[in-house]
DNA sequence: CGGCTTTTTGATGTATATCAAGAGCCGTGG
DNA sequence: CCACGGCTCTTGATATACATCAAAAAGCCG
């Protein structure tokens, strides 16, 4: 359905740097951007850590809706199966490098508690992030964990890829892509924010983000 | 803040007939609707048997929103401490009957996986039944789950007792009371369901309300 | 009856979805 | 190199669903 190779090249699309010459045990692997890394309701036993790049947890829906129920970061591990048979689907939505290994079967001590404890946190916390908040407030949220998760760009301070396509973010907030795009644009109007290009961001005022994302900015 | 016996007399808020004579244990108690079972942020370790009557899940916000996170119903069993901490505070919503114990100890064996993977479920649920659907969709789905929860009241073909206030029901669905009552009205308007009284509901057309909670009727 | 809470109904404003078009960016191929 | 096609992103115009404010109606209890 979609071009595999749509979002830029490797490098663009990970980092700004090239690859670390050595480091990565030879099982890591890299996957293409909207690469399927498990299927909704295929039962396995995976873990997946991701070294570099993210990852979209989607829920189809009966409609045809399409909810991202979480993004997962560089250092964070997936376990796909800490809910029995997972209940999503899990696609990368960069270039993503990823080592991955079979959980041990036992699913209390392969998929430990704090796997599940964790999933269901971020499962809170979208609920709290997004329900009855102004769209601009949800977006001031979702930047601000975005931050938290991605590494800060070489030079630049307080400078970030903007992994995660404006559709995606969408998806995930529950509102369109224009006013996701919009709610941006205010951000940056409100000298919050800057945008240098459509994929880096640029964090001015963090206590004023902050602010918008409690309150209903 | 609350009157705590703001929800009517005891044997009108938890069903029209009398309690049964015996069969529960000593063990279980009868909580005034607003009662509160456990603190978020109390570390506990109570498993609580509800027998009748229902219970919410609430998160409380910063601003000093509500967030119902979720309902739990007779036969339903709260594990307090199933995230470690709880991360909800749990208040009766109507009188209750509830049968509690101490849980064990280990974390692995005193709660199952199952109730987490229960919670995680239903907080699913609850995402996909809010996010991007329409006040009427989200309350359909609403009374449907309801509906499922509930036993059937005695004479009467498929009607129920509705013990949860429209107020509640808001702050479940993200939405104001107002509108989930515009929404009730709108559904009774399209003869999908009756409303005898205030607090009872009479499900006329189950598939038309499916149809409803599905797409964006 | 008179006070209290919950629910219903009405009127109004606004935030956001939707539709539509244009702009920027990237990779490809002549 | 430049032109082209396909994306993603941005911007604008419009419609509408919902929140909000306000007040009346319906239960409930003393």
């Amino acid at each position: 359905m979609q071009n595999d190779l749509a979002v830029g090249g490797m490098n663009a699309a990970i980092g700004r740097s090239s690859w670390p010459r050595l480091g990565y045990p030879s099982t890591s692997e890299v996957l293409p951007p909207n690469r399927v890394l498990f299927w909704q309701g295929e039962p396995q036993n995976k873990e997946l850590e991701i070294l570099e790049g993210a990852v979209r947890a989607v829920r189809l829906c009966s409609a045809g809706e399409r909810q991202v129920l979480a993004f997962f970061w560089p250092g964070d591990t997936i376990h796909s199966s800490c809910m029995g048979t997972p209940t999503y689907t899990a696609e990368a939505v960069t270039y993503c490098r990823i080592r991955s290994r079979q959980s041990s079967q036992s699913t209390d001590r392969g998929v430990p508690v704090s796997a599940h404890e964790q999933v269901l946190r971020e499962m809170l916390d979208l609920i709290q992030g997004v329900s009855r908040r102004s769209a601009l407030s949800r977006i001031a949220w979702f930047i601000l964990r975005m931050r938290n998760h991605l590494p800060c760009m070489d030079a630049d301070p307080d400078t970030y890829k903007f992994l995660i396509p404006r559709n995606d973010i969408a998806d995930h907030l529950g509102l369109s892509p224009e006013t996701v795009c919009r709610g941006l644009m205010e951000l940056k109007r409100r000298q919050a924010i800057e945008m240098p290009t459509r994929r880096t961001i640029r964090f001015r005022n963090v206590a004023q983000i902050l602010r918008i994302a409690k309150r209903q900015g």
